[in-house]
DNA sequence: TCTGGGGTCCTAGGACCC
DNA sequence: TCTGGGGTCCTAGGACCC
């Protein structure tokens, strides 16, 4: 397909990140539920309708979700649940333990009503969902992607009882902001579209870097920093300032909200590479056999996820640690990794194998509020064959740009990583084949080159 | 003249997402 | 006093092999 030749081209120099052709071509709709977890108890409680609701996490620990009128209070999402407890008691807020069966259960209602609206859908979390939308308002006989997005919201609230917001755009970046303005715009009416639209740059003058998806705080420090506050900045900002702040991903990010897409709908269902089990325990622990015991009844989740999945471990990691709030010097955190023989999913082989790995940090630390165990599933490994080079005249930029086109005509599909390793005096290149969504950038060919 | 080059695996941390 | 759990991807360096 002429599509896969496309996402899968190598990059061109002179470009800093590789946009597939049909890059412009797309039209994503997300659709998110409202307040997920409280509007999953409202549906089995119409009497919770209009009160101030929140969820907790597990251990009661932190608010993970909260109604309209919980937020109008000023309850943060994430913060922990004691810091608020004088204002959800003086405002009678209807708290509620989690109950993630009820709320996946939900959430498989959701889905599948949506997956009946349109062919394709990605569903994202347990409460999000990517769709292509594209051409699908005239296979319905609507006369706009907005008409069609009212009445895929109306039939998810009519079989369901969950209210969902709808965003639409030609990346999923935008169609992510665009959910968010719809959430937060009272004449939405829950969906917005910014596909063609006049109000595009508005749209992103209005979000700050902190809210656009895939910037997270740590790199919104530093676009801010760079005098970068809001979307429109980013999109129009120099990528090499871009680059060298946060990397591909940010350039991803910038070429996303200039409306090309970089991440397609992925409809397959992937198995885990890793599945994890870990918990917090309400109180200290502190002797090895009470650590064991924890470890012990992680591994056997974890190992029934894995042969739901039908896979095997090829490894398991055990890691413990103190509590994260402790003064810097009490704190304590540790792991390990042992390698099983061969692969295996049985549980109590790995047990045998997690305890050995408890045994061995527990001797180094003193103590314990957390402990989890990890399984690393088997990856194939994809190899690129070397002997590219047969003239060792050739400048090395000139080889690799060789290689790259050697690559492009044998593999069909995959992308290089390059990066440059110190050895001894001189550079040293690298290569590796990952997965066709990766791309390289011409900066990094530029170092390799002109050392 | 110009220190070799290509490749794998591992570790560890960072950043982001829900 | 009380602060969640499960994921993915990227980067960089080092050891080691032929």
């Amino acid at each position: 397909m002429s599509k896969a030749d496309a996402t899968t081209r190598l990059h061109i120099p002179g470009t800093e990140i590789e946009v597939p052709a049909d890059a412009t071509s797309h039209c994503f709709a997300l659709i998110d539920c409202n307040n997920f977890y409280v509007s999953c108890e409202k549906v089995f409680d119409p009497a919770l309708r209009d009160k101030p609701v929140v969820v907790l996490s597990n251990n009661d620990g932190c608010i993970v979700a909260r109604s309209n009128e919980a937020k109008a209070l000023g309850v943060g999402m994430g913060e922990p649940y004691f810091k608020y407890k004088e204002t959800i008691e003086k405002n009678h807020v209807r708290v509620f333990s989690s109950n993630y069966t009820l709320y996946g259960d939900m959430s498989s209602r959701v889905m599948s009503t949506l997956a009946g609206c349109t062919p394709q859908i990605e569903v994202y979390s347990i409460d999000e969902a990517f769709l292509n939308l594209a051409g699908c308002e005239h296979i319905h006989g609507y006369g706009s992607l907005e008409e069609f997005a009212r009445a895929i919201r109306a039939t998810v609230l009519q079989w369901t009882g969950i209210p969902v917001s709808v965003g639409i755009a030609g990346t999923k970046t935008l169609a992510k902001l665009a959910n968010h303005l719809a959430k937060k715009s009272e004449k939405s009416g829950g969906v917005l579209s910014l596909v063609d639209s006049p109000y595009m740059d508005r749209a992103l003058e209005k979000t700050p870097v902190i809210d656009i998806w895939g910037v997270g705080r740590a790199s919104a420090e530093k676009l801010i920093k760079l005098g970068i506050t809001n979307a429109k900045m980013l999109r129009d900002a120099d990528s090499s300032a871009v680059k060298s702040r946060m990397g591909v991903c940010g350039l991803r990010t910038a070429a996303e909200l200039k409306g090309l897409s970089c991440y397609d709908l992925v409809d397959e269902i992937e198995p885990r590479k890793g599945i994890i089990s870990s918990r917090s325990f309400g109180n200290r622990v502190e002797t090895l056999e009470a650590l064991e015991q924890a470890v012990a009844s992680f591994v056997c989740i974890a190992a029934e996820k894995l042969r739901d999945q039908k896979s095997a471990a090829g490894s398991i990691s055990v890691f413990i640690h103190t509590s994260p709030f402790l003064r810097a010097d009490r704190k304590y955190s540790n792991s390990t990794t042992m390698h099983l023989p061969q692969a295996g999913n049985d549980t109590g082989e790995l047990i045998h194998y997690a305890h050995a790995g408890l045994r061995k940090i527990f001797r180094e630390g003193y103590r314990y509020q957390k402990a989890g165990v990890r399984l690393d599933n088997i990856v194939p490994c994809q190899t690129v064959q070397a002997n590219l080079f047969d003239s060792p005249n050739r400048s090395r930029r000139d080889r690799l740009l060789k290689t790259i086109d050697y690559l492009n005509a044998q593999m069909g599909s995959g992308t290089l990583k390059y990066a440059a390793q110190g050895h001894s005096q001189t550079w040293r290149t690298k290569c590796e084949l990952r997965s066709p969504r990766y791309t390289t950038s011409w900066d990094e060919l530029a170092v390799v080159g002109s050392s």
